[in-house]
DNA sequence: CAAAAAATGATAGGCGTATATCATTCCAGT
DNA sequence: ACTGGAATGATATACGCCTATCATTTTTTG
């Protein structure tokens, strides 16, 4: 049961140095001839030896700080994820690292920038932040790396800023996959796809199209986009409209938020409905999927994302080296393989 | 950067206690007056206390030792997760636990028995295995639980044991899920499904088979069933025997292994081929899905397992009290979400 | 060959927890 | 008031690593 492990006691003794010698090699610390260096190596070789990070953390008594920005808003999905967060950071505290999750207004630059100059001066380890597309956002994690501070964007990425990694899916191949599902679900027979977007020129959203495009050949086509501002009201107006006023369309894809209205719309149809491929796994397109109104969703593992985000800035705060960010790759459900549902103790909802 | 977080130390002199008494509490070793309890209780919320867990393992200098069996032979999927047990080996001595992956003979419950035997004897902490249905195995899976040695079974349950935990997917969902994605191909469509498993004795693929038959419905049919034995050259001979003595077959579920052979009857095939859905996600499977001569895998994530599996056994190792065991949900891929192809640099295969 | 420089050895204190021992204080029951 | 047991306090050691200091030895250099 409880066998030893080598310590670098052990090691310097059998390398025939002293612990501070051992110690120099193993930490780095130079000053340290050649032939020694080879001999301690080859005792922790022949050893085994490897470092009891407990004893190293115990004696550097290191307190990470990390912080995570989510936009605020009654946002489904990102209420999901702040919910992962504040549950990480409590399993968290054990292991000395605290982190706080915070809020910022959804939209607004200014706001986030001003957050995280903010939090520059609170001597922080590391921040996540969903990504926006302006550039004084850059600027600023530009500064927070400058300063040392560990940066990942979560969800959507800053282009041309220097974060340390981004920490989600690739859209294009979300849309993609949307688009190979569809074509699955048409076999060969022809049809046309209603694309719902929450604005054009959210790159984002025109990623997923553009990967929808992609793959779409054959005899599928593309209805025009509908533009729902990821308001759910305007989605199933939207909707509506479309799927009256053009009959051919077999099938819809949303790649964006307001679904609810979207559900509205496939509920209350008559007759066979289109094939619906929409995204996020959220209390009500899980209800939707459940109940046959919807075929597809696809889902973004916001629970990897979260437990990749604090690895990744824990590494970086131990300057492990870069994160090596293998990308998330998006998940497909069925009604068939859903999770289990997660009841939310807190606020009583489903996830 | 580094501030301080309360120590017991400072729990004790919030209470007005001594170390040695707030130590009692936190440790439950009794002999403290309900008054001293609630005091300590009450200055831990204060200060936000929580224990420091690389103190606490290092003082107790503990390591744990544990073992994961899984079956020999040249199965593509027991290879990748003998890598990934094999990966967290390494990376897990630095968290002071000892992980040793052992193989045993397929399909040879008396052998497998004799190695739980010997580990027994071998002051072990924890032991995965992957489970069949033998009632000698069950046993020596009481016996091991008697002397308090943790045991989960992976990928594949022993019905009627007191193992700690299964990790794995559910059978039944993953027969689901594939009728679900061959129905949604179908799109209302007529069709008929050829089902090819291991064996129908096979629990696991029997599981399979009901699932796809609690989905299949409307004008979807069943063709008799294949017993491909997980052998290529016999799947591949069955399915081309089956598609030619029935041109209505539409679909072709494999339940089991010996994929590589429906492939290639795939890849022969004139003219439009039917949908083709299978189970794990391996090298051969890889290339067909790439390649357009599949649609879906199904593959139940055995690095989730493995991560799950090692999670488990240091909780039951710690008496932290029983596992929880979600199951693991199967996931979907199709060519346009693979995740990227890992290189392993041992064998130089792809994974 | 002496002096300077480099390498090494010896050792101590600290990190927060677990665990144990022994002395002391408190309180109930007589 | 005395006794016995319960409750508490004080304190020491160990875990393995990090960091630092200072003395000593070995090697290099002029």
């Amino acid at each position: 049961m409880d066998r030893r492990l080598p310590t670098l006691s052990d090691v310097a003794r059998r390398a025939g140095v002293s612990y501070a010698t051992a110690d120099r090699v193993v930490n780095a610390r130079g000053g340290v001839a050649e032939k020694s260096v080879l001999r301690v190596r080859a005792a922790i070789r022949d050893l085994g030896y490897v470092r009891n990070v407990a004893a190293a953390n115990l004696s550097q008594g290191r307190l990470y700080r990390f912080a995570a920005i989510l936009p605020n808003g009654t946002n489904a999905f990102f209420g999901r994820m702040r919910a992962l967060f504040e549950g990480a950071a409590r399993s968290l505290l054990t292991e000395r690292v605290e982190l706080t999750v915070e809020t910022v207004e959804a939209f607004d630059p200014a706001a986030l920038v001003r957050r995280l100059e903010k939090l520059a001066e609170d001597c922080i380890d590391g921040i996540a932040i969903v990504g926006s597309d302006a550039d004084e956002v850059a600027e600023a994690i530009g500064a927070l790396r400058g300063q040392g501070i560990g940066v990942v964007t979560l969800v959507s990425d800053v282009p041309g800023s220097d974060r340390d990694a981004y920490v989600g899916i690739d859209n294009v191949v979300a849309g993609r996959t949307a688009g190979r599902l569809i074509a699955l679900a048409h076999g060969g027979q022809a049809g046309r796809i209603l694309p719902v977007v929450g604005a054009l020129s959210a790159r984002d959203h025109a990623e997923r199209l553009a990967g929808l495009r992609d793959v779409v050949a054959g005899n599928l086509s593309l209805a025009p986009e509908i533009e729902g501002r990821d308001r759910h009201d305007i989605v199933e107006a939207g909707v509506a409209r479309a799927l009256k006023a053009d009959p051919e369309i077999t099938a819809v894809y949303s790649a964006g938020a307001g679904n609810a209205g979207l559900i509205r719309v496939v509920e209350a149809l008559p007759g066979t409905r289109p094939v619906v491929v929409l995204h996020e796994l959220v209390p009500h397109s899980r209800r939707a999927l459940e109940a046959g109104l919807i075929d597809i969703v696809i889902d973004q593992r916001p629970e990897e994302g979260v437990a990749r985000v604090i690895d990744g800035l824990r590494q970086l705060a131990d300057r492990r080296g870069p994160i090596i960010a293998e990308p998330i790759v998006p998940t497909i459900y069925v009604r068939e393989n859903l999770p289990p549902a997660s009841n939310d103790p807190e606020t009583g909802k489903t996830t």
